[in-house]
DNA sequence: ACGATATACGCAACAGATTGCATATGCAAA
DNA sequence: TTTGCATATGCAATCTGTTGCGTATATCGT
């Protein structure tokens, strides 16, 4: 039950609404981790059943049909409880490598394309993460507790993406291995 | 859909049952994609019903509950278009950074402990597939292609636990970066 | 005044995946 | 001979997560 408790977390620095929580989401672990909004109001209303938490006053600034919930003592209590809990390595389910799996049963372009793609797209995605890291982090030997912990999310967003493109790249070379020597004027590349 | 066409491209190489399909899955893939025996015969009958596998004959030596499938025409063709359709990022569900982000609200030597316990068991991971990786290809630049995408398979596997490690390497030493200072013979940790 | 967009919540149906249970055979070790 | 293990399949309940739809209000630009 991890999305409950990313909910949990992030109750403890504030009283936040569903959406409140599913911007923040998209904001911070959006990226490697997308969560719909109906995904988080489905488990606001679960941990409200459970106690966790529990509706706070709004402002009566704020919209009057925004629902904010902040964290109960038991609610508190059972994220004390799950942070002792050992956590799983998260699976991982790339299908590029099923794709690969048929490498070679199957039209060899279409594959160094799509992995051309996927490449494109961490490297925007690490350029992203990059200059979140410069506007928010530029000195992160000085950063109190509660940064760091976000910094280091923000890390392995980073050391992710790296890998992938590294690994993307030497794919692509790799495919290829068995091919007929090709020059830049003869660039076909057959199946 | 992944497991579906996963089941498809395995089945490429040769009937199988449910069960071969299980253990094949956990001896390639398994270690970072999980997938339980049940989900697999579920997957089974459903694409039966689709018609992109068939039950195959079963050799009279062998036991007779077992069920092999093969792939069908149409199972063939499915997986060609699937093979056009762009793969999304996987997404990955990271607990650890959940923590993190409770640093500042929680106790550290949990976190921290829990972390090199992460660490430990990634590097027994790497290992495993580096044995596999010196087994199966001592000499990557002479594969045929069939090999390629399982070799490629591996190589992912290798960098991710590579980075992994890393990162956590990173991040033990990063969480305690504002801690009063300690030496060996008071190795005392603060909260 | 109108439309677009953002805010804000929720239901219902479905798909994907896990957990626990049940069943049955064959083989080898204690 | 009994016990346990590997082989081999499957149901039912549950949980997790997605997709599509529906309903409002507020804000802002044109």
């Amino acid at each position: 039950m991890a999305l409950s408790h990313a909910i949990l977390v992030s109750l403890l620095d504030r009283p936040q609404s569903g959406y409140d929580l599913a911007k923040r989401f998209d904001r911070t672990v959006g990226f490697f981790w997308k969560v719909s909004h109906q995904q988080i109001y489905l488990e606001l209303h679960k941990l409200a059943r459970s106690g966790w938490v529990a509706s706070a006053p709004v402002e009566p600034s704020e919209r009057p049909n925004r629902i904010a919930y902040q964290l109960t003592e038991d609610g508190r209590k059972a994220l004390d409880q799950w942070m002792l809990e050992p956590t799983e390595p998260p699976n991982f389910k790339e299908e590029m490598i099923v794709k690969l799996f048929a490498l070679e049963a199957s039209n060899r372009d279409t594959i160094r394309k799509e992995i051309e793609r996927r490449r494109d797209l961490h490297t925007q995605r690490l350029a992203h993460y990059q200059a979140l890291m410069a506007e928010h982090y530029p000195e992160p030997a000085r950063l109190s507790a509660r940064r760091r912990g976000r910094y280091l999310g923000l890390r392995m967003g980073i050391v992710t993406e790296q890998t992938t493109i590294a690994w993307c790249e030497e794919a692509i070379a790799c495919i290829d291995l068995d091919a007929p020597k090709r020059t830049k004027s003869d660039p076909a590349r057959p199946r």
